[in-house]
DNA sequence: TACAATCTTGAATCCGAATGCATATTTGCA
DNA sequence: TGCAAATATGCATTCGGATTCAAGATTGTA
């Protein structure tokens, strides 16, 4: 188990380009800048050298001087909501086809926010993703340091920040409409954990839209995002037999877990029982369930998040935007609706 | 949508403080590394004054002058693979805990190594992570810019490598061992994309053990580790009148959409055929499913991933390790098995 | 009280690449 | 052919914090 014939051959530097490329050190740092001037014979040179050594420049260095990083911070909680793996996948790719690291912090809570901000404070990312609410105050501090911010799926009432998410409000009003003109009249939701603005805004637009309507005021149970508390609300409403016709849970994995449940007692899901979720997370498509659901648009969402990144790194004094999404309505199996054709 | 009251007030840095503070700057740095002497008095006037300024250390120029990142990149394959959300959440709490940020990399296909490798030596981490194989001159590209790494769930006959994996091959075992003994006969494999190791020692485990066994040789259909790909290899086996007792799916999405496909050929699972996955992903446990399946120790073999990488971080001189971990095993309800209290 | 051992502190230097400035070289054009 | 404009290149400096060295302050002990 030999383990380096090399020895501990220092990484080699821009100067050990240069010295064994007989010419300045800034000359192998002009080879290896865009439009920096170099003639063709020189730029042979010192590429030919840095391959001999095997040089790569280093990007630490060169974010000191630079100010720029090129690394961005993406903030996300405890990714047991499955749509966020999703998330992060695209959008380290986007931000990697503009040349942009992604430096990962995840935290089990939202309320964790502060121990990370010191972090990404002191990485000198160019610029922060975050799927975790900030604080007034963190916020300013962010801004204080002149460091970029777009919120996902959260913003602010008085649009100081700028924000890429999906209208959770617009997607539970197509969803409780839908309920509603197939004659639904009791209605539960099972909303997500308290700290969740995503479930916040959920559960708020389905209340307000049957209220709205008319409807009698939805029971609401806690949920917690996760599976097993899906089927806890389910088993909640049966044993207390306030079953209601249809269950509105906050995403479509408790959607999953109250089906399981219903099944489990009997309920026959749709006929007795619509259930729909959010997300359109892919088990949402198994056909065991075939949740009708509101599908996230993640791909255009991450997109317009990197290009609004990219676009206030480049210039941070430009105002602030949001972006809003509808997401995709997805009639599926597991609720009954009016035939509709509506989109 | 006022932008910044603050104007662009550069980011303090440790000489402010020390103005501020009226002490040196090597005062500063002291007051904020470890064991470093520091009298109470100064640390006070100095934590007062970078109090005052919002002063945090540049972890960028701290890693210039000491050679640590105190990052270590994660290279992690398109996460189709319900499995990787979970693995990246847990590394990335364990690195943190130990003071290190991680730093993402992903890749659609294993092949896409290249572009990635260079990006990662540019950045000097302190570590790598990688879920995808790296070819020999790459790993010696690591080795020779002695920057350590751990392979996750692959690694390299000879031993030249650390690595932390599951023990693919004794999982399959147990799997195909259950299922010879309660008396099916006939099997077919679905197998995964194949760059993918993974899937290749799955397949290769599952094959053996029903050789050893002196069961006709199964048929194998490859699939992409996608719930669609189940389906289709469902599909494939079924139309070509093929259909076996057993089903072995590489992983457990794939295993979910045979079976949901057989359910919509009236195929009755498990009383007419048996389907097993590999993982032990979330919705393996979802009642409507109920997977026979292996589980993978995730936490278990981030920890241990973690702990090596950093013991390797501190001392690269050390020999390199492989560490063995055996699935848990799943006796769900997708497979007919003898009863059996081996575990 | 004296002197050694220990602790604090600051000055100077370094990490590796980028860049403003000045000089040297080439090119362009009359 | 001559001179201005454009290019190429090197020198020196910079980014922000860590660290070595030596001097100064404290403490301990005989």
């Amino acid at each position: 188990m030999e383990n380096s014939k090399y020895k501990t051959s220092r990484r080699a530097t821009s100067y050990d380009v240069a010295k064994l490329a007989g010419v300045s050190q800034s000359a192998v740092s002009r080879v290896y800048k865009e439009g920096a001037s170099a003639s063709p014979a020189m730029r042979e040179k010192v590429l030919k050298a840095a391959n001999q050594v095997g040089y790569r420049p280093n990007a630490i260095a060169r974010g000191l001087i630079t100010q720029r990083s090129n690394m961005v911070a993406v903030i996300i909680t405890q990714l047991t909501n499955l749509n966020y793996p999703e998330v992060l996948v695209e959008l380290t790719q986007a931000f990697s086809s503009e040349g942009i690291r992604v430096l990962l912090f995840t935290i089990e809570r939202e309320s964790e926010t502060t121990q990370v901000l010191d972090q990404v404070l002191q990485y000198q990312v160019d610029g922060v993703v975050t799927a975790a609410t900030l604080t007034t105050e963190q916020t300013q501090m962010l801004e204080h340091a002149a460091i970029p911010v777009v919120f996902f799926n959260r913003s602010r009432k008085d649009g100081s920040v700028s924000a890429v998410r999906c209208d959770q409000e617009e997607g539970e009003r197509w969803l409780v409409d839908q309920l509603v003109n197939f004659g639904h009249k009791n209605f539960a939701i099972i909303s997500g954990p308290d700290d969740s603005v995503v479930s916040a805004e959920r559960t708020a637009g389905a209340i307000n839209r049957l209220t709205e309507l008319g409807v009698d005021k939805p029971i609401v149970v806690s949920g917690d995002y996760s599976y097993e508390s899906g089927r806890q609300a389910f088993n909640s409403l049966f044993e207390g037999n306030r079953l209601p016709d249809a269950i509105i849970a906050a995403n479509d994995v408790m959607a999953i877990g109250c089906i399981d449940e219903a099944e489990a007692r009997d309920v026959k899901v749709p006929d007795e029982l619509s259930v729909v979720g959010f997300d359109g997370v892919s088990p949402a498509r198994f056909a065991a369930y075939d949740l009708t659901t509101v599908q996230q648009p993640v791909k255009r969402m991450t997109l317009a998040t990197v290009e609004m990144l990219m676009e206030r790194i480049a210039d941070p004094s430009i105002s602030t935007e949001e972006r809003v999404f509808a997401g995709s309505k997805i009639r599926g199996n597991s609720a009954r609706l009016a035939l509709g054709e509506e989109e």
